[in-house]
DNA sequence: ATTTCTATGTGCGGTATCGAACAGACGGTA
DNA sequence: TACCGTCTGTTCGATACCGCACATAGAAAT
C-alpha cells in the first residue's frame, strides 16, 4: 500500500553530462528575455524514488520543472487507502500549478515516480513572475489546460478502458518522459497508480510480454516494440498527446490578441 | 444514445422574476467595479436542454455564466459513441474557461443538462479584460483550479466507486445548482452522463427511492430527503465541495501577494 | 378510447475485476 | 553457499457491471 521509497541510487542511468533548464520542455520554450531573467532564480535539486512533493492540503513552497527521466505522479488518496492516478508530469512540464492558479494547495498528492532531478523556483518569486508578465503566464495557463486534458481524459479512460489498455496508455506516458526504453517501477506501483489490484497488472503485463512488446524483471521494465504498444493502447493516449503537441509551442499563436 | 432534445418549455417552473448577474456566484463575487465595468457587456440567452454549447475542437465564441437552475455538462464522447461527464458547471461558475487558458477549444463537449438562462461574454471582450485586469484573472484561475478539482476527483471517483454512489454524487451536484429539489432528466440521459448502461442507473435509483430518499417518475426525479443521500455517497462529493467554498469566496486571501 | 411512443423495471448469461491465499523466483546479504 | 525478503505468477470464488431481450407503465397523440 505504502509506497517503498528504497530511494534506488542513481547508478549507471545517470549521465555524467551537467543538465541544463533547457532540458525542461516548459522553461525551454519560454521567450528568451523571461527565461533569462529566471535562470539565476533556478535551484537544481535531486528527486529521489518516493520523495513527496506535496501532501494533500498542505501549502506549497516551490514549483518544479523535472528534467528528463524524473516523473512525478500527481494521485489521490482515498481515505481507506487506496489511490488513483491523475496526471503525470515529466519533461514537459511542471508540478505545483496551484501556486499561480491561487489555491496554494490541492487535495491531491504528488510524488516522485521514477527518480531524477529539477529545477525548482520559489514560490514568492514565482507568484511575481507570473503576475507580472504575460508571456510567462500564457504559456503556463496553457500548460494548465494542457494537463487539465491529460485529467479528463484519465476520468474518461478509468470509466471506459480495461487494465491492460490502462497499462499501455500509462507506460507509453512514462516511456515520453524518459531518456531510455527502460522504467523502474514494480508492478505494485504501477497498480497503486492505476488503482488498480497488483495482480490485475501482473495479468495485463504477462500479456503484453507474451505479445514481445515489454520484458519485464523485478522491478525492470523494458519496452521492446513501441508501435505494438501503441495497437493495444486505447485512444485516450492519442488524444492528451495531441493536446500538448498544440498547446506546448516556441510560437504561441495569437498571442497579440491580449491587447497591450 | 444521442441526447433527446425536446426542448421542455419551461412551464411552471420558471420564475417570472428578472434575472441579474449577480444570481451567478462568480460574477456576484466579482469586485464591484470590474463587475460595472463587465455589466454592460452581458447578454441575457436562454439555454434549452440539448443545446451544444461547444464542440469537440471547435473554437469557442462566448463564455456562458449560467442562472439558478441551468446546469450545463461537459462530457467526453468516444469513437464509439460512449460518454462519460467530466465535471458539471451551474450557477456557481462559467463555461468556456478554454477562452483565457489560451487553448481556445477542448477536446470535450459542453450540453445543457438542466434548461435555463445564462449570461454571456463575447470571446473578445473576455480575453482582453482578462488579461488587463488581475482581480478578475485571480477569481476566474481560481475557479479554474476548483473545476480541476472537480475532474480529478471524477476521475477518482470512476475508478474506485459504485454506480449508486456516483448517482448520489451527481444527485447532489444537480441539486447544489438547482433551485428546488425537482430535476427533469431521464435515467437515459443520466447514464450517459455516467458513462454507464442505463439498467444500472434504474438499479441504483430503484435502491435509493426504496429507501425513500427520491421519488422517481419518468423524467422527473424529486429529492426527498438530501442527508440521507449524503450518507450514500463517497468521499468524492465533499472534497469537490469543500474546495469550491474554500476557493470561491469574495475576499480573495493575499490577493495583494502579486505586487502591483 | 385507442394507439403509439417513450421511460422504466426485470431477468439472464457473460466478463472484468476484486479479495485473498499461496507458490515460485530472483537478488541481495550473511 | 545458504538464507531471506521482495517481486511476480497463479488460482478460486465473489461481485459489479455489461449487453441483450423483453415486459410494463405512463404520457401524448389521434
Amino acid at each position: 500500500m505504502t509506497i517503498s521509497a528504497h530511494t534506488t541510487a542513481p547508478k549507471k542511468t545517470a549521465p555524467n553530462k551537467t543538465p541544463s533548464p533547457c532540458d525542461n520542455k516548459l522553461l525551454n520554450i519560454l521567450p528568451k528575455e523571461v527565461f533569462d531573467r529566471m535562470k539565476p532564480n533556478l535551484e537544481l535539486v535531486s528527486m529521489p524514488l518516493g520523495k513527496v512533493i506535496y501532501e494533500s492540503g498542505v501549502e506549497l513552497e516551490n514549483i518544479y520543472f523535472p528534467l528528463p527521466g524524473c516523473i512525478v505522479s500527481m494521485l489521490y488518496v482515498l481515505n481507506d487507502g487506496s489511490s488513483a492516478e491523475i496526471a503525470v508530469v515529466g519533461k514537459e512540464g511542471m508540478v505545483g500549478i496551484a501556486l499561480f492558479m491561487g489555491g496554494d494547495t490541492t487535495p491531491s498528492r504528488a510524488i516522485v515516480q521514477s527518480a531524477g532531478q529539477a529545477y525548482i523556483l520559489k514560490s514568492s518569486y514565482m507568484k511575481d513572475e507570473f503576475s507580472r508578465h504575460t508571456q510567462l503566464q500564457t504559456l503556463f495557463l496553457r500548460y494548465t489546460q494542457a494537463l487539465i486534458t491529460q485529467m479528463t481524459q484519465t476520468a474518461v479512460c478509468n470509466r471506459h478502458h480495461t487494465v491492460q489498455q490502462q497499462l499501455c496508455r500509462w507506460l507509453l506516458l512514462s516511456l515520453d518522459r524518459l531518456p531510455n526504453n527502460e522504467l523502474t517501477m514494480t508492478q505494485e506501483l504501477i497498480a497503486n497508480m492505476l488503482g488498480v489490484r497488483r495482480e490485475g497488472v501482473t495479468e495485463a503485463a504477462c500479456k503484453l510480454q507474451a505479445q514481445g512488446l515489454i520484458r519485464y524483471s523485478r522491478g525492470h521494465i523494458t519496452i521492446l516494440d513501441r508501435p505494438g504498444l501503441e495497437k493495444n493502447v486505447c485512444e485516450c493516449y492519442a488524444v492528451v498527446k495531441k493536446e500538448y503537441d498544440r498547446l506546448l509551442v516556441e510560437k504561441i499563436p495569437s498571442m497579440q490578441s491580449a491587447r497591450k
